[in-house]
DNA sequence: ATTTGACTAAAAAACAATAAAAGTCAATAC
DNA sequence: GTATTGACTTTTATTGTTTTTTAGTCAAAT
């Protein structure tokens, strides 16, 4: 079988486990099993456990990046734009299971291994609101002086109620709310005439 | 000595120990011996280490509770009255030490014992920004349909940001950040010429 | 070049013994 | 009778030890 092609068995395998268990409850053996191959395999794949978790956050994120980049390429109304990102980002990142964890692990200071592919992500939000905001900014819809700064609200808000929705499992709960919210912080970024 | 004296000098001597070392690392002989008062005597006044915490908590938050009732009964511009709640609200509770203990401990879902404390001040600030919302939008200055709705946007997004600012320091950090949020916010609540 | 599985080293879990803390209460002071 | 004490008991946490589990290695096999 091709190189590329174990290597995804294994990274499919991970992510059942890491996703359910965590990533410590998670051992080496139980993945080499459930793929039918011996445990000295992975480690021919992955150097590490931690490198193996990292890829199967690399990857989670990837998907979510593939979602929310449509968004920005688009020619639709950039306050319509900025809305969709807003609740596609929790939509998204609702689902990802071991993003969520590396999210708790943050109290602790632990899963530094994980920092590299976390930062990329922050990296890349940042990028595509810039672009979103900028359009906004051009077309005269929205008020903003400073485009990084008002990103940075934006990713404080977002990043803030990250914490209470995933880890305290209540998106669903909140779901309506965040309709508003996101209603509230576009009319609030908007051009207003006095 | 006057009995409710003695209480409020044990509740003074465990505030201290409580904010500097947090609840587990605090013991009641400690807190006896700064008091200079047998241990006995702490359960003559309160029936656990609990419930003397809890004391704690009551009246830590008491004081954030006397701040931000300022702000609702004064005639202010409503807007400038949501603007100054956002900003004393998390003002105050960064320096809430314990209570940034009860917050980390949501995560653990241990420190049941304070809920009653931690409700009755959720309560109180959905009542204050209530009554500053209903002003605002008496007077034609919000644009909101629903008062208790948009009460809960704003206390998701600052019971959110909360976790970052507090349990990893990052007030300072943000505090220039955190003005233009409350500056989005209230524009996007603000009644808007369509 | 890929895959295996027995092997080693390191970390976690289980257990027992010990220390430290919470909480009690009969005696004492006011 | 109310407030206060401090020695005492009970619970909980800590420490050190053993056992088990798991990450990670590697020589041999495919």
């Amino acid at each position: 079988m091709a190189e590329v092609e174990i290597r995804n068995i294994i990274v499919n395998a991970a992510t059942q486990f890491f996703s359910k268990f965590g990533f410590s409850k998670t051992t080496m053996s139980e993945i080499a099993k459930h793929t039918h191959k011996a445990k000295g395999l992975l480690y021919y794949y992955f150097n590490s456990k931690e490198e193996l978790f990292n890829e199967v956050l690399k990857q989670e994120l990837g998907k979510v990046k593939t979602g929310l980049g449509k968004i920005a390429v688009s020619d639709a109304d950039p306050l319509i734009m900025l809305r969709s990102y807003l609740l596609l980002h929790l939509k998204l990142l609702n689902n990802a299971l071991t993003y969520h964890e590396t999210l708790k692990a943050d109290f602790f200071e632990k899963y530094h291994f994980v920092k590299n592919v976390r930062d990329d992500f922050n990296h890349f939000e940042r990028e595509q609101l810039s672009i979103i905001l900028g359009k906004g900014k051009g077309k005269g819809y929205l008020d903003i002086t400073d485009i990084t700064s008002s990103a940075n609200i934006i990713l404080m808000v977002l990043h803030g109620i990250e914490l209470s929705l995933f880890l305290q499992d209540k998106y669903a709960e909140y779901e309506f709310t965040l309709d508003e919210l996101s209603t509230v912080l576009i009319s609030g970024l908007k051009f207003q005439k006095k």
